[in-house]
DNA sequence: ATTAGTTTTGAAAGGCTGTTCTATTTTTGT
DNA sequence: ACAAAAATAGAACAGCCTTTCAAAACTAAT
């Protein structure tokens, strides 16, 4: 049995206590489980509470009121991917890794990415950086996005780049942060209908390894 | 009333809650607050919890069990002050800011500083960076750690520079990652008597402001 | 259709929990 | 020393909470 197998009312059952927890800082009751879940019996939640627990979603603490533990870690924002100048953007859907990055830019669908390569080197991002990304469809000038061309057939591909809208010149004006690469520049007519803006780059956040 | 005024066992009772939190991921119960702080009456525990309200630092759920909410962020590490190449370091002994940076690194003592000036730019840490510190005595060649100046009748004056020991001029350098400025060279018989290692760069973080 | 396994209900037991009340002790200010 | 305020103990209550049990409904496979 793994975490895999979980029924509908499990999989809802988990969800509402990652949410509960969250809001509340709290575990619930079995008896607000139930309510919530409009299940009738609190041995009925017990049940589903013990099935999450055999596969190892949560664990339990026995006669403990709100005695429920979350085996993974469910705070701070998923890790959606990597992202390069240039490259495709890598997004998983069920992100296993989860990175902590206070909690005020916990808001709405906050995610983060992991930067591959310098491009963006002159802006002081580095290689393996993580960049925080609030989404969002416009942007002020000079603001780093995730800026994503729309093809067709394909999902589309993503690059994290500065954005200008330079009006002198009826153009959009993507640029990476490193003098050897070559900024994108996209008339206006093009804009909205092949490129648009996924997100902004609100944090960084950067691990130094052990020497 | 202020938080100021909280009777000696009123911060001990809120210690143990903020600790019993970050350890059990929920508040604890009056009786275990009760036997924790060997209070024989579990009234006695709910007098100190409505004293601890009105005083601001926590908030009660009325008939809801663990009903206890903390008023003040408390997770995450604390941001103890600044530091620069050169200048001393300013440490807040009850520093009111908090920043979450993940759990792996609420580790011990682990704390932040805010970086003030461009010295170690060119290790891409900038102005108004957070840096994450371990504390701890030694450190590794090219390690970036907070160096600490013991100087006579002075608390000491830190910075942030890189470590290495170099073995063939018999002395330690604490090298800064800006080639404008210089190295501090210090013979091997002065260093670990007036110099010491009070902790390691572990992580980074940079928000970016809104434009 | 039958059977085995899973899900759901209802009820009840028994421990936990927050709250309240009264009385007693300790501390504090005058 | 005295009075007022704060702190502590003990007991008791009602409601909350987990856990258990037996029985019924539902599903899936044969």
């Amino acid at each position: 049995m793994t975490s895999d197998q979980a029924t509908d009312i499990q999989r809802r059952m988990y969800n509402f206590i990652v949410h509960y927890m969250k809001t509340e800082r709290m575990p619930p009751t079995n008896r607000e489980i139930g309510r919530e879940l409009q299940i009738a019996s609190t041995g009925h939640v017990d049940y589903h509470l013990n099935m999450l627990e055999k596969k190892g979603l949560i664990s339990r603490q026995p006669k403990k009121s709100r005695g429920i533990k979350l085996i993974k870690t469910v705070t701070g924002i998923p890790v959606m991917g990597s992202i390069a100048a240039g490259q495709p953007l890598e997004i998983s859907r069920d992100p296993e890794q989860m990175i902590d990055v206070g909690r005020e830019m916990e808001h709405d669908n906050t995610y983060a990415l992991i930067v591959k390569g310098r491009s963006m080197i002159e802006d002081h991002i580095c290689d393996g950086d993580y960049v925080v990304i609030k989404p969002q469809d416009t942007c002020n000038n000079g603001d780093i996005v995730v800026a994503v061309h729309l093809q067709e057939g394909m999902s589309g591909s993503a690059t994290l780049k500065r954005f200008f809208q330079e009006k002198d010149h009826d153009r959009v004006r993507l640029q990476p942060a490193n003098s050897e690469l070559e900024p994108i520049l996209i008339p206006r007519s093009e804009w909205d209908e092949e490129w648009k803006v996924q997100g902004k780059v609100v944090a960084i956040f950067r691990q130094c390894r052990a020497a």
